[in-house]
DNA sequence: GATGAATGAGGATTCATTCAT
DNA sequence: TATGAATGAATCCTCATTCAT
């Protein structure tokens, strides 16, 4: 066979990623088995083993793509307010855990807990909580800034706060199923919540 | 041999629990194995399948020799006020939090987790779902019949609200530890938030 | 493409061969993998199959040029005295067993004991004592011829004795290393030993 | 299934190992796989797993067990005089040299060649030597108390000598097969040779 | 009631070799 | 000539569960 030029190399990769992503979704970490993954990629095991070194491997850079969508759909849009950012986070969190039943999320969340206890994995899940921080940090600054917030607390915690939440509710959305849990008026009540931090009544038009 | 006295039989069975917390603790659910379980009780693997059909049931038992204990820890004490009760119980979730590191909470959420789409898996966190659910709701619905409370929300939602929070600040504890997301921080600050919500700023005094 | 002129051809296989013998003294026979001779030799698997059809193949060509390096070593140099000339080739000998780490040896042991079983390797082997055996024999001989030496054993039998002492000393280097087993002092009473057996007492100056 | 007495599970070891004994014999160390000794052991893979952890494992008590049993067989039997002891040390080396084909040495030879970088095994073959030499050495130190010897060189380097000779003896009847390096010549070669060195000429009746 | 030896399917991973281009 | 992606059988090892005693 010919060298494959980096781009097909590229599409091999995805298309053995997507196969993973419904083993994984289906099974769970691990529950899911190289040999089904390799046989829904319609593959053999050395041509998985060839773009991917282990199953882990195959996981990481599979949350790694997941981590990229998510940044891309998080831009900051600088022509509107801090607030309606923050209101199309939410909403975004809040679609999101609708769909979290079909999702990677739950393998994810299996991932880390099980692994807790492994510093890789620890250092991992470190840094993304570290990236939803920081943008979530930077939107309040900036709201601040502007004049929007005028937060009654620390903005750390605010931000640790929400965070907290958000995971809760994913959690909740993953065992208990979105529908059980009042999913939009739960982000409706949070959004108030959250309002009243950090803008003041005063402020309110 | 004599028969054993129903007595005996859960003598032993909570021999066998003891053991197995510490193993699922130590290991969690997937990584516990029941040769270490059968080891630990200090009995053989017959001795353990005799009480027990597998591993799955052990962890159940388990399970539910924990909630029993938590209920038990939550009898509602109908002397002090329901904003001081529902600051107890926070305050309960906050140490608890604190300490998920070395308790059956991550290998809980391991188990549901993994086995979300397991129907006899489902009903069972449902069920103790239910159970913080109603005592809550119960214990809002009392500071409403005293006249502390004034929900600004449906009371269902607060609730909801809050186990999500609750349930977030507890996965966050075990992935990310305590130390590193201001526990103590967000629990001022839900507190504060809760308050806002069932007591109007005119109730205060 | 142009047919390769045979120099040309014979320059690539000696490229392939430098490459594998690093390899083969790193990892040993069993423990060198075509993919690490292929990414030494900078060439595909394509283009070492092309040169020699299979792993042990490369390996034998390898030996095959070690043996000749060997035979060019060891020309009879008709001009110094046969006893001479057998201390130039002992010392030689402890020169490469002292250095038996970094080189071929270890892999060739290997290999030989490995597939004692396999007839091809068995003759090879057989081929190689067999030089060995004619030039230390052709050097006796010719000692005998110039009255250096009277020999008090057959002169086959202290040949195959010496060649059985190298061959553990080999082993031993290998093993145990060279400087856990006074290697120059065996070699010194080696060499008494054979001079003894070679040169009757009176006919030494 | 009741509880083996230590015997019984003693027995079963030594069943294991006999079917590993000939599996290596037949394929090598590495050549081995832990199947055909699960087959030949006529047992399940747990079973075989239940006495040895690995194939490792399996092969360090087998070597274990032959070293016992040299052990027993060179035991000193002080009636006789240090020469009569030496000689009969020799007649059993040449008798095993003999009979190495059939034998777990090459298997042995290649575990230990293979592996010659891992510290573990080092150690191993270490210990291995040092009793061969301690043996030899005390054997013939009561030699020298006898006035039997008179060592014309230090006995450290004789005995060194002694077992690189013995080594090689068992690599070339391993490599080229006993028939064809006149084992018997070799060692009456070296047993004149050693008796030279020990025992002065003046001494001899 | 109690034992613990035994089972065996199933897990991840490796690597010499081939062959379509 | 030359490439290097792809193959897949074979490796070692684990562990929940069973059942003869």
């Amino acid at each position: 066979m010919p060298k494959l030029s980096s781009q097909q190399k590229e599409a091999v990769r995805m298309e053995i990623l997507e196969a993973a992503k419904v083993v994984f979704i289906e099974r769970g970490y691990e529950g899911a088995s190289m040999k089904e993954i390799v046989e829904r990629s319609r593959r053999s095991f050395g041509g998985v083993y060839l773009y991917y070194s282990n199953k882990e491997d195959v996981f990481l850079a599979l949350l790694r793509s997941q981590f990229q969508e998510m940044e891309a759909n998080t831009a900051v849009n600088q022509t509107v307010s801090a607030w309606e950012l923050l209101v199309v986070f939410l909403n975004e969190q809040e679609r999101r855990a609708r769909q979290v039943e079909g999702g990677l999320a739950p393998c994810m969340f299996e991932y880390f807990i099980v692994g807790r206890r492994d510093e890789k994995r620890r250092v991992l899940i470190e840094e993304r909580r570290c990236a939803v921080h920081s943008y979530l940090l930077s939107l309040i600054q900036r709201g601040i800034q502007q004049n929007e917030f005028q937060p009654s607390k620390p903005i750390e915690t605010i931000v640790n706060w929400l965070i907290s939440f958000l995971d809760g509710v994913y959690l909740e959305s993953i065992i208990n199923g979105w529908d059980k849990i009042q999913l939009t008026d739960q982000f409706e009540l949070l959004q108030s919540a959250i309002r009243a931090v950090l803008i003041p009544t005063s402020l309110e038009d």
